[in-house]
RNA sequence: GGUCGGUUGGCCGAGUGGCUAGGCAGCGGUCUGCAAAACCGCGUACGGCGGUUCGAAUCCGCCACCGACCUCCA
């Protein structure tokens, strides 16, 4: 099929049609986590964003290399010069070292990504390793002149940047608004301006995380990591930088500053943002304290969930909305997903009872062209599955006779639903491990139940038949006084 | 305050100058011993006020409200 992927592009603010600087290959960069907490909703969102990116290339043929990092080096909570990282803090709350508390929740990410069935990136570096390349990328933009050394510290020099380039060509920021904007901040005093942010930090005495350098022992700055790994590992130039909506600024415009500084050249070819949950109309956020983890989610044990919900059902309610458009949080939305997914997926196995013949009904190449119609226009999952929807409705009428198809067309219609819902959209059939590990000594109750009935109503032909043949089922009846008692021998 | 975005039926959520988005919930019917499932049918929604147009929810203007970013955040 001919690749027709179009893209919104942050930066240009536009859907592009999507060329790859490498035909048949693509780099995909996108920014993950910090790891001091819990994954919740929200970490959610870009995960699942990106891994239908990431899917559906794979599907159209690319290879891609996907890039993910894990944010290790503990970042300032504001940006003053004082203040504790984040990391830092945590470690001292639960008191451990910082790198377990960096493990754990590592570990803890992947454990969710993976019950979300998100794919794992090919590449997922670690600030921490990457202190020496983060220390030449430093190098570079110092001797290009676009930072400045004080007291052990390296900033970026915004203003003589500007004077060249554009900073804020991705947020669409001016730089003399950010002048009268900025708000005042404790400790700004080493930078020359501001809005100068750092490159490297001198770390301060009850700093732990810290890195011999020319300049200090001191730690990277905020922004350098993705910079530097993502030139790493997909080149000066690459195809597509992801991330959420609220890193477009500074995060990102900082990078681009970082990167163009170094090399000359924006290294970005797709800028793409995925918006916010919203909980309440207000965005779900860490430092908001209305973040609902995804281990509450998958439990149920939160105050705002009526019950939990599946792994499943949050992919599916996320791929329900547009990646550009914020989400709303509710039970209501979330049940809604649960059950529609359900609809889904019996559609998906109802395939199986098809009884094909003769004579194909139905437009099946009309059907597929819509499915990539959506995916190709900047991967519009909400449409694609409303197709999917019509196509199980049309797969129930194949079934009651009203349409028909043949054996040729019921592979084609079979390979369709097999690439666009558990390839592309990543689903899975809902486990139901769990109930039946219940499933069967529920039914011996009921069984026995139905035994006590009937002896109470004397009926006890029925009452041994049923004994008996749980007997022979190697499960022994114990009546008691007030009931029953059963043991598998 | 600056910049950007949004306001769609009971809920969620697409879309876009004229043609049914879809899901969930609801209502009526078929089926059924009852129920569930399935199937058929139903709602005529686009913040307000103007304007452009043969025609606007969709374009333009104004207003109202909400949100995001401007500080770490996915």
């Amino acid at each position: 099929m001919e690749n027709t992927l179009f893209i919104y592009n942050s930066l240009t603010r536009k859907k592009e049609k999507f060329n790859p600087i490498t035909p048949g290959h693509v780099g995909l960069y996108v920014c993950g986590p910090t790891v001091y907490g819990d994954a919740h909703l929200g970490h959610a969102r870009p995960a699942i964003t990106f891994d239908l990116l990431y899917r559906y290339l794979l599907h159209l043929g690319f290879k891609v290399r996907y890039v993910r990092n894990i944010t290790d080096v503990g970042h300032l909570e504001n940006d003053a010069d004082e203040g504790e990282d984040k990391i830092l803090k945590r470690a001292r709350i639960e008191s451990l070292e910082p790198m377990e508390i960096v493990q754990y929740y590592t570990n803890s990410y992947h454990h969710n990504m993976r019950q979300l069935n998100t794919l794992d990136p090919g590449i997922e570096p670690l600030a921490s390793g990457h202190i020496i390349e983060q220390q030449l990328f430093i190098d570079r933009i110092l001797k290009s002149g676009y930072a400045y050394e004080v007291n052990g510290s390296v900033y970026f020099d915004v203003k003589k940047y500007d004077k060249k380039y554009n900073y804020g060509k991705l947020s669409g920021r001016k730089l003399d608004d950010l002048i009268s904007n900025t708000r005042d901040l404790e400790g700004q005093g080493e930078k020359k301006n501001p809005f100068d942010f750092a490159l490297w930090k001198k770390a301060t005495s009850g700093h732990i995380m810290h890195w011999p350098s020319k300049w200090s022992e001191g730690y990277p700055g905020w922004h350098l990591e993705c910079s530097t790994m993502s030139t790493k590992y997909l080149g000066e130039e690459f195809d597509i930088h992801g991330g959420g909506l609220d890193l477009l600024f500074p995060h990102h415009e900082c990078e681009i500053a970082q990167s163009t500084a170094a090399n000359g050249k924006g290294a970005v070819h797709y800028w793409m943002h995925n918006n916010m949950i919203t909980l309440n109309g207000q965005k779900m956020g860490k430092s908001l304290g209305n973040a609902v983890t995804l281990n509450d989610f998958f439990a149920g044990t939160h105050p705002l969930l009526e019950k939990a919900y599946s792994p499943m059902t949050v992919r599916f309610f996320i791929l329900q909305a547009h990646y550009r458009s914020t989400l709303d949080f509710s039970n209501q939305a979330l049940q809604a997903s649960e059950k529609g997914l359900e609809r889904l997926l019996n559609g998906v196995d109802d395939i199986e009872k098809i009884r094909p013949s003769g004579k194909t009904s139905i437009d099946l190449t009309s059907f597929e062209k819509k499915l990539y119609e959506a995916m190709n226009d900047d991967m519009n999952s909400p449409v694609m599955i409303s197709h999917l929807f019509e196509g199980v409705k049309t797969i129930r009428q194949i079934i009651a006779g009203k349409e028909t198809i043949n054996q040729a067309d019921l592979e084609r219609l079979h390979g369709l639903y097999h690439a666009f819902v558990f390839d592309i959209l990543g689903l899975q059939k809902i486990e139901k491990e769990g109930k039946q590990k219940d499933l069967s000594s529920d039914l011996i109750d009921t069984i026995l139940n139905i035994r006590l009935k009937a002896k109470e109503n004397k009926d006890f032909s029925t009452s041994d038949l049923i004994r008996d043949s749980l007997n022979k089922l190697g499960i022994e009846i114990k009546d008691k006084k007030d009931g029953f008692e059963w043991e598998v021998k």
